[in-house]
DNA sequence: GGCAAGTAGTTCGTACGCGAAATATTAGTC
DNA sequence: GACTAATATTTCGCGTACGAACTACTTGCC
């Protein structure tokens, strides 16, 4: 591929820079605004997305969320100490962990207006259409080639000498 | 021409969710990356900034890599346990703390050829340069808004009037 | 000099966040 | 119907990640 050139080099970091700023920021507002209703930021988050869905299972709460089922295990159990959440085995299928939210996790939520990366929703909206079109037109371009990237990374754990075989090296994005 | 348009919404949460992708999926690739020098992402990150740099104080390391003290604290605790960085106190101000890379430490991230965000650099490097500038220029508009956002925020944490009061109960401790 | 205020780093308690292993249940095969 | 593979969730160990409280040292001020 070609490669970068000095003053490139320098803007993509700063893209970089940004990206990381806002998601970082993003993430620590949520957090902030979370912590005025006595909840984390991932507990906010649950909460907003149980009101407007209701009856989610735990795998499909994790995929939501983005996280491992062990991560929200361990955030759905303290959310249960609270009485905000209970769980619910399925009647179809007993394995399966429903979720709800209680009587107080719903009026909890209706009392938040916020959701989830609200910093970005508000801050895109003052960008123009078109903007917003090419932000995205540039960024879909980036996500592609960054999940062969990445698919290319993960196969290439053993490439170099054929000493290692002690990983199975498996690939296991969730997405 | 059109003003407002329902798929707007939608390109927004594409957008969102775009960066989001990159953002995870790249430290995920950090981490699986430093998973094979046996270090941890942060630790990885900490190396190859001690490698450039050398001598950096605990303050300055944390505010590089965006975290609080305390985080920092452990993070080198650990590394110094696994004998890769020492800790030294300085002679002009005896409360600051050196980081330096031991042998082990440097030999280790002469080893290892990435840096963080590894994905973000090579993807953006399929974009041509115009995209990069443009995608630069919108990003720090979206950057300028946000931390207008941002602030206005935070200071409607604290009202100098009593102004609020659809905050019904007092958020305490325990968060 | 002496002391109050500030700064650098650590400690502590709590909450993610992940991967590997364990448990419980369902589905597939003969 | 029993055996095996697959799936959903939990448990466990470890490493961040943060804020509040604490210790050690420095600076500012008299």
């Amino acid at each position: 591929m070609t490669p970068l050139e000095p003053d490139i080099k320098n803007d993509v970091d700063q893209v970089i820079e940004t990206i990381v700023y806002l998601y970082t920021e993003s993430r620590r507002l949520t957090k902030e605004l979370a912590r005025r209703a006595s909840l984390t930021g991932p507990q906010l988050t649950v909460v907003k997305l149980l009101e407007s869905i209701e009856d989610l299972s735990l795998s499909e709460l994790s995929e939501r969320i983005r996280a491992q089922n062990s991560t929200v295990t361990g955030i759905i159990d303290r959310m249960e100490r609270e009485g905000l959440v209970v769980r619910e085995r399925s009647k179809e299928d007993r394995r399966v962990v429903k979720i709800r939210l209680t009587d107080k996790g719903a009026e909890l939520a209706r009392e938040i207006p916020v959701e989830p990366m609200e910093v970005f929703r508000q801050a895109l909206s003052s960008l123009t259409k078109d903007e917003v079109r090419d932000l995205l037109r540039i960024l879909a371009k980036l996500t592609k080639k960054a999940k062969t990237i990445i698919r290319r990374d993960i196969e290439a754990e053993r490439p170099r000498e054929a000493a290692a075989d002690e990983r199975p090296s498996r690939s296991r994005l969730q997405d």
